[in-house]
DNA sequence: TGCACATATGATCATGCGTTCAGATGACCA
DNA sequence: TGGTCATCTGAACGCATGATCATATGTGCA
């Protein structure tokens, strides 16, 4: 026992995660450690983008994107419909609209810390 | 111009993000990315843990854990401080303590759909 | 001061992941 | 029904990332 019971009173007495969903999260957050992803579900945030409105505003190929949304749609972050010949994405649920908005408020805070007196939407 | 203007009406007006947060934010979320990493801000959530204790709890060497802790810091996920001959690492902010927590939420969410019946604390 | 413990660091190696290309599937329209 | 558009899929290549080993730093204690 090295730090002998340090635990300073459970500050919020958070339950122990189960292992398998720590592996399923690890997957979940592989999925958003992608620049291109990320830019993909930036873009969802506002609304439902086909496939190829998606690939323009990630500025990744159709191909690419279509990878990538597999792979979200796989871990249910993203869900899809059909509209006619095309497919229409969108953020899966609520959850995901969160995590988004909590690590970009992260990043946010982080940066102001960092450069303080430069502001995130600096003209 | 593929999906002409779905847009339904921006849910909540968010801000677009800038590039340079996605970038970093990509980052972050890369370091999240590995279970072992994973596991040791699950157990820095209970309080402050020294390298070894942290290393004992995620399974992995002091080496690799060092490593983890180090690039956690970078990206002021985790802060650290000296105690004696030991450092005490804990989470750095309560955003990245949300985080986790919505992030959980979200995977346990996902389960509980795909496995009805099946609650998270199954014994 | 010298030893032992706790942590940090640097280099190397294997593996996973993203991108790309080529081709397949499926839906609309004339 | 043939053609075209939008998306999907599979395979291969290149790069980045994680793990490991050996070693360095630094702190407390006798």
């Amino acid at each position: 026992m090295r730090s002998d019971d340090h635990s300073p009173a459970p500050e919020d007495a958070k339950p122990p995660p189960v292992p398998e969903d720590l592996a399923e999260l690890a997957s979940v957050f592989g999925l958003l450690s992608d620049p291109g992803r990320l830019r993909l579900l930036a873009a969802l945030r506002e609304g439902e983008r086909c496939v190829g409105d998606l690939a323009a505003v990630a500025g990744a190929s159709d191909s690419a994107t279509s990878h990538h949304l597999r792979l979200l749609r796989a871990h249910r972050v993203v869900q899809a419909r059909r509209r006619g010949r095309m497919v229409l994405y969108r953020i899966a649920d609520a959850h995901v609209r969160l995590l988004l908005d909590v690590a970009l408020a992260h990043v946010g805070h982080a940066r102001a810390i960092a450069n303080p007196g430069r502001e995130s939407r600096s003209a």
